[in-house]
DNA sequence: ACAAATTTAGACAGGGTTGTCCAATTCGTC
DNA sequence: GACGAATTGGACAACCCTGTCTAAATTTGT
């Protein structure tokens, strides 16, 4: 029954799958319930397994809500980041290409199941987990911004806009991008695509209004002049 | 009897002041240890009176939790209605009078004990609880907003702005001023004064290059591109 | 088919919480 | 000073949850 070269899939097949099931479920659960009200017994339903063998793979409550915190991190970075490498260094349609870039981002990263479960469990208990989420700090936002702020560079470089300061410029296009999905973000909800495509339009349009290479505030270096 | 000297502040002191005392001191631990982690006890111990008073005035750790988040409701709403009221409607300096409305919202009502608890609660119980928290809704952002939008509508009819959906603009002038204390926010901290006044001054001189004598208001006719 | 490892169900102790009841005490008022 | 209402502290039962343990059942590799 073994199906060509698996080097290390003998325990693992029904030992790491029950694993990653429990941590699944346990995210959700920790989520609905929030840290004090999630009950392993549910977890362990939820996941499909006894409530030993949460046990026997976590070990703990505490260990498990971190394994769980790390897991939803771990997949939202590598999410972001995959999603930022498709930033439109050489638009065509600048505000097409942006509009979509934004759409983009918030339907593979931050709507999607591990996105709204972590933003929610950082709100939540973040404050109880100092050292935990000062780690997601630095590894998630504190990385991905600059990402970010470094594609806007490239594309102030290229003179496509106008920016004085990339990282503000980045913080600016998430918050306007994001600016009429905020409600929904706060009780947890999941916007529609066509909100999502709505905000994303009205958000890409007044950065580039307040961005495109044409005027306005501080032009401190030579830049290339726009068409 | 009492009635010369002191009004009013001696016979609600031991009744109305101890139930103040309480929604107050549960408002704080409700938010530290979530719903179901807080305990009567504790509040009842913060708020200085004893478990069984916290009972006799509430109820209920349900309906204790309801009258929590009514009062912060109705707290936070009172304050951003003051604060709005003192919208620049006519501006000397445009910016600078944006930025230090910007400031005053943040530093009165996002950034204060209630706004902060009221947010955490929200964002924590609020899928519990869909009734009580559409209500917050109604009252506080969909009333909140309108009237900021009425504000920023006004501005551009008397020329100072160039805007095309005031409802819009008011969305996004909120996420642009906020745009630099999203972290901050979601970890339940509270931003230094100099962080919110950069935040505020980045946010609206976007927003005025934005906005000001904008003309290029619908360049697009592309069609929006999937992802 | 056999043996080892894993999983399961259930029982269980220890600890903690909610909400009630009650007697004693304090407080505000007449 | 005395009366009534509110408050207090403590005891209390019912319940829930965590984490451990055990013996039986199941899966997995050889």
């Amino acid at each position: 029954m073994k199906h060509g070269v698996s080097p290390d899939t003998f325990p693992p097949r029904s030992h790491e799958a029950k694993r990653i099931s429990v941590v699944d479920a346990a995210a959700s659960v920790f989520c609905r319930e929030g840290y004090a009200g999630a009950n392993i017994d549910l977890i362990a339903a939820e996941a499909g397994v006894s409530r030993q063998t949460v046990y026997n793979h976590h070990g703990d409550k505490e260990k498990l809500f971190m394994a769980v915190v790390r897991d939803l991190t771990e997949r939202c970075n590598a999410g972001i980041f995959a999603t930022i490498a498709t930033f439109p260094d050489q638009p065509i349609d600048l505000e097409a290409d942006l509009i979509a870039f934004a759409v983009r981002m918030n339907r593979n990263c931050v709507c999607n199941r591990d996105g709204r479960f972590l933003r929610k469990l950082i709100q939540a208990e973040g404050e109880r987990y100092p050292e935990l989420f000062a780690e997601w700090r630095e590894q998630g936002p504190g990385r991905t911004w600059s990402a970010l702020a470094a594609r806007f560079a490239r594309l102030a470089y290229a003179g496509h806009l106008s920016i004085e300061d990339p990282d503000v410029a980045a913080r600016q296009f998430q918050a306007l991008v994001n600016a009429e999905l905020q409600i929904t973000f706060m009780l947890g909800g999941m916007p529609t695509e066509e909100e999502v495509l709505r905000s994303a339009t009205n958000g890409v349009r007044t950065f580039l209004a307040a961005f495109v290479a044409r005027k306005t505030t501080s032009v401190r270096q030579a830049a290339l002049a726009p068409a």
